[in-house]
DNA sequence: TCCTCGATTTTGTGATCACATAGGGGCATG
DNA sequence: CATGCCCCTATGTGATCACAAAATCGAGGA
């Protein structure tokens, strides 16, 4: 009847904003894999009724973030050996392809931030702050991508990450890490180097290393 | 008030009907670029309410497939020359890596059916049918990634399809082509050889080559 | 004839409701 | 104590409504 005020931003709309941080969430492994989700949850918490949650949802099982039972339950997706190694793939395919493309645009200064998210992610292991560690993480890539003025294929590779989410959650859990990944270290060697062929094998080790660990 | 009869299939919900319905037409160029649509419209096509076609609509902008302008309005993406050079630039990089895999599973039957679509190719380029000749040139690429047993590829791919989908429509018809490309017979030929260097040249100047024509 | 401004219509957004069904918990029975 | 069954609650689906904003159309004036 009486429609409630509007306290929040007006700069978005409702399911934009729940969609955003739902995303942000998943993608940074806020959630474990196969955790369930409800529509009724999800408004209530974002302070929304049931419609933009369904919206968010519905875009979210769109690019694979969320996965729908058959009865239209919502839960993270659970990804099989096959499909976690396939994804991988698509990883190792597309970031050296961005590397690549950023590599002529990169000037000091990215490097330079480069070096420093690399210095977060450090603390974030020594913290053993996974949730932070996978976020730091993916800064690092994204920061890089960024420079290759390729949004489409940032887009992509980004719903590979959101694809991941939870799985790397898991994953990372387990490893309990205490340092910088070594080819952070070898990427911007290679940046600074200007070698292309180091920088794109540097990517594709980082990228498939995870898997590797997993596979142990 | 009265919930109204469900006369249609109860396989499936309404808005996985819409939304399957949709993408295949748009994938399949059956709107130009920049068409618009509204949420009440779709929703009397379909002959249901405004609730399942938001939905479906969500999806699509989610994969790319529509965009929405800032007021919420809803149409097919207009693409920009570096768009679209960027997403023939996946295409080249996914596509030939999907065929590589099928490569050693492509049995003769396989081969076979590739060389009757592309005959029902030549068919459509003769009637000047330009939504048939990109569904079964679309249907050529698929049968063929289908044998790669990478879903998560071919699905991306499709992403990928969708959203060249307005674009290609409008290049085709420009075109007035008058039988198959030539590069699906090097496709057809290298895969009876078993030529995968060959393979993955003739995907890569296959994709491009539309991209190639367009810019002329 | 063309531009401008205002009213009306169109359209998206979000809330709420009715309904069907899937799941879970409790109870009875072996 | 384990197991199967049933009822109740939780949950997703889709329709409808109120509202705001945007677009469109038309009238009037320059």
């Amino acid at each position: 009847m009486i429609q409630p005020p509007k306290p929040t931003d007006t700069t978005s709309s409702a399911h934009d904003r729940v969609y955003r941080t739902l995303r942000a969430q998943i993608m940074h492994g806020e959630f474990r894999p196969g955790q369930s989700l409800t529509l009724r949850g999800i408004g209530k918490t974002f302070g929304v009724s049931m419609t933009p949650a369904r919206e968010a949802v519905r875009r979210l099982v769109a690019d694979g973030g969320l996965s729908l039972s058959t009865s239209g339950r919502v839960s993270t997706p659970e990804l099989s050996n096959e499909r976690l190694e396939e994804l991988a793939s698509i990883r190792a395919l597309i970031e050296p392809e961005l590397a690549s493309r950023a590599l002529p645009r990169a000037h000091l200064a990215l490097i330079d931030r480069l070096q420093a998210i690399n210095a977060s992610i450090a603390e974030c292991a020594a913290k053993h702050d996974d949730v932070g560690y996978i976020r730091t993480n993916l800064e690092f890539h994204r920061t890089l991508y960024l420079r290759a003025q390729a949004p489409a294929m940032l887009a992509m590779t980004e719903t590979v990450w959101l694809q991941l989410g939870p799985t790397m959650r898991a994953l990372y859990a387990k490893l309990n890490r205490t340092e910088v990944p070594h080819n952070h270290r070898l990427i911007v060697a290679a940046l600074r180097a200007g070698d292309e062929p180091g920088l794109r094998l540097a990517l594709r080790s980082d990228v498939t290393q995870g898997l590797r660990l997993l596979a142990m």
